[in-house]
DNA sequence: CTGAAAGCGCTTACAG
DNA sequence: CTGAAAGCGCTTACAG
């Protein structure tokens, strides 16, 4: 007889039985080995995910099985230094190491295109038209997106949703004049966005103004802004498509002499306490994104039907948002 | 009859029948168990060095050992998305992550100290007087440090030689107008970076203009520069302690209608593409300076004594510097 | 003080 | 298509 206390972690043992099949079958299908009766398949596959079981990396790297490899890949152009990725990355790490994979960074070819491949690949900043997925697609290697395209598995935040909860906070405050601060919008992330943006001043019958366009930088916002106010643009509030244009744009309206919240509202996008402590923000449950970029991935390599996940965000409101003057 | 062929990496069987003993017997020793003899102690030690012999952490792991975690800290102060130490991060997951070591990102109490430990610990931008040193070992924690500290296990980039490399380049230019873009020089790297920056203008006979600080950022680079212009301050030649600071720097000095380099050279510091592609830099081997971290700090776990590296730099002479017009 | 043996949680030929 | 069994390289009670 069987002791009752609750293993604290399930082996492939324990799956074994609860499923009425060896050990033998359960890792092949874990490794998604050719043989195993269809049927059979679903009940182990149903058991692991009953049981929340993970294989235990050290013992599967001590019988010859090689540790699974996952490379993640960011864009060139975006620069993998941006605080989101560093993050993301951060997260992701947290999710694959201890279920016995290997993460590695892949390079970039002079196209753009990873220069490598791993079992499974994560990739940053995706776009529609990203000419890195039917390069994946076409080599089939399963892969998850950190943004977003048709027919594939991706994760991503809410952009639509908090750029619409940051535009009516400042709507709600009496701004009429608020100005975009946007990176560039073939990203998917800066284009909801902007529409998001858009779609509430739309709905409030308020004008938008020109885009400008930061690049989702501390300089870039900076410059934007001391270029917004050089050109004479009226604006009143600043909706910073993130923390760090948020950043660079207190900065700006500070050497011109303006006052945050005082003279101009400012919110950001991220939640990056790093950048601007009493800063109004949308925040980003980065740590729940890299989650679901872990599940998703493992159901691609496991060969599991393909879908996608939408993060909700949530308004943060700080000191860099007042009611119009 | 045992095959002839050279076993690709010895196990603690073949030190066990090299030494004569059993395998449990060169467990104790490798782990430190007491009570094995001196003398059989010895002969196992030699036996081990002599072959090279490694224990398999997969394996160690598996057989009841439990995994070993390491965090790593990094100072609330300074930022935890400076490029640096994402990079650093990077490379010390890559050194620990096939040896069997758990990785961890240490939060912060509100002193600054690490909110909890780990069983080896990673202290980044670590200065003389650190007061998370005499934390930590009174925790008896063995811990590397990204820095310097007398008496510690540390390893760091050679930031004097480079300050001097990068200094005596523009010398040679014929620059006698130096401004040095400094970040808090309470902190090893800014301390000694403004000390070999000092050290040249001395030896040269040339008067060092007062440091302006940059806070290790983009913006800060930006500013101090935007500063200095603005107040009057000549100078003909800038040498930047980070590659952020560096980037703006040119912003700003482009943004004041000042050519770089025709007007004004800049040197940065650390090799970081992304932030000024033509950039006269000083190259850190973050890589090499990862693993020694990595080596350094199983030293510790194992027990043995204290020593420090300095990894030496290079200076990458590219377009942002030119002869003094 | 030391050896023989069981066992950690997997994978993979080898049979059926 | 699936099970029984050996084995990966260690550690650790258990005997002596």
């Amino acid at each position: 007889m069987k002791s009752a206390t609750p293993s604290p972690r399930p082996t492939i043992q324990d799956v074994a039985q609860a499923a009425g099949v060896s050990t033998g079958t359960v890792s092949r299908v874990l490794n998604g080995r050719p043989g195993v009766k269809a049927a059979t398949q679903a009940a182990v596959l149903a058991v692991v995910s009953r049981l929340e079981y993970h294989p235990d990396t050290a013992a599967r790297q001590l019988s010859g099985g090689s540790t699974k490899r996952i490379g993640f890949h960011v864009p060139a152009s975006s620069g993998r230094f941006l605080p989101f990725y560093t993050l993301f990355t951060k997260h992701l790490i947290d999710g694959f190491q201890g279920q016995g994979y290997r993460l590695e960074d892949l390079p970039s070819r002079s196209d753009g295109l990873p220069e490598r491949l791993a079992d499974g690949v994560v990739l940053f900043g995706v776009h529609d038209d990203d000419p890195r997925i039917p390069f994946l697609a076409a080599r089939g290697v399963p892969f998850v997106l950190e943004g977003h395209a048709d027919a594939q598995r991706w994760v991503r935040a809410d952009d639509y949703s908090g750029a619409r909860q940051a535009t009516e906070h400042l709507v709600r405050l009496g701004h009429t004049e608020i100005l975009h601060l946007s990176g560039d919008p073939s990203g998917q992330a800066a284009f909801d966005r902007l529409r998001g943006y858009q779609g509430v001043l739309a709905d409030a019958g308020i004008a938008a103004l020109e885009p400008v366009d930061g690049g989702f930088c501390v300089l870039g916002g900076y410059r934007a802004i001391r270029r917004a106010l050089a050109a004479g643009v009226q604006f009143s509030a600043v909706f910073a498509a993130s923390d760090e244009m948020a950043h660079g744009a207190v900065a700006a309206l500070e050497d011109a002499g303006l006052g945050v919240p005082r003279d101009v509202s400012v919110v950001g996008f991220d939640d990056l306490p790093e950048f601007g402590e009493g800063l109004t923000t949308v925040r980003q449950d980065v740590e729940r994104i890299a989650q679901t970029a872990v599940t998703l991935l493992q159901e691609g390599l496991r060969g599991e039907p393909v879908r996608h996940e939408v993060v909700p965000v949530q308004l943060i409101v700080r000191g860099s948002t007042a009611r119009r003057r």
